[in-house]
DNA sequence: GCAAAATTTGAAACATTATAACATTTGCAG
DNA sequence: CTGCAAATGTTATAATGTTTCAAATTTTGC
């Protein structure tokens, strides 16, 4: 059995913290983007967990750090992030979180565990296919993706206590 | 080339919609679910077309029909339509569309038009199958798909004219 | 039938998520 | 510098969804 997903073990977050911001660094940088103080906060904050983070859960991490922002603020942040893919909007649970793949072309698929809210991003070529398949096959022009998968992630299956 | 789905060519409207009733209430009857008047009232509703409607739509339109419901009204009609199988809800648009597969077992994937908001729900053991194995891949124990595909559907598509 | 229990509906308030509109500041080019 | 565009601040408001408790209706056991 192949070594589970970051998500699901222990490991040294803080690496998954300054690889996202080297990369958005980078990304930024070539696309002649600004990263600026707030935008990079915003996605270091998103970046805290594997956990989805919802718009007003992120202003108020501004808040207790002193920066009283209102949601306009950090709406804007987040759609930049997106729009140049450092991010991903999960629409089942109005919440947003890091790109595993930024930079890469991908179509995301997130695994949203139900009881600890742990998500995996997944870019599974074979699954795209299908979808792109099943949408050829009705003439229909396919833009976007959205594609979210709730259950049981593998460590809380192995919880006995429900904690 | 197969004939175009039900949403992108002309059709007989009414009857999606004797058909979907009738199988609603086929349903609740087996199922010993109760199909109370406002519940059939805004099934009735959401097949009025082949668009996902938002509550506050439903509402609206509750409304004018002089039935001045309060936001919970609907929201509960919604859930029991959703238990029932009978509705979706669209995540990416916070919006509900009927089922056209109500009964059978079914993951739905759905391609939503950009241009004309149409829905078409598609039945695709292929991709469900190429997603259960990735979460397999993963360990993860999938329970639930959320699978919104967004693009232009063969109708608009055709037209010259984007009105 | 009839009373108790369960389900459904009504109504008001509230919570959460997201956007509109306009003023101000900042970064940068000429 | 100066002027322009991009980014941020600020206030208000829109859109979506839930909690709570009371009243009405339906079902169930007798
Ligand atoms: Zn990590
Ligand atoms: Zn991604
Ligand atoms: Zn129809
Ligand atoms: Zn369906």
């Amino acid at each position: 059995m192949p070594e589970r997903a970051l998500p699901y073990r222990p490991h040294n977050h803080d690496a998954c913290v300054s690889h996202a911001l080297a990369d958005a660094r980078a990304i930024c940088r070539t696309q002649n983007a600004r990263l600026t103080p707030i935008r990079e906060r915003v996605l270091e904050l998103i970046w805290q967990s594997h956990k989805p983070l919802g718009a007003y859960d992120i202003l108020a991490m501004l808040g207790t750090e002193g920066h009283n922002a209102a949601p306009p603020t950090v709406y804007r942040a987040l759609d930049f992030l997106l729009q140049y893919g450092l991010v991903h909007r999960i629409a089942s649970l109005n919440a947003f979180i890091g790109c595993t793949h930024a930079g890469e072309q991908h179509r995301g698929t997130f695994l949203i565990c139900r009881q600890c809210s742990n998500v995996l991003e997944l870019a599974t070529p074979e699954v795209s296919k299908a979808i792109e398949q099943a949408a050829a096959a009705e003439s229909f022009r396919l833009d976007d993706i959205t594609l979210e998968v709730a259950g049981i992630c593998p460590r809380c299956q192995g919880d006995a206590s429900n904690a």
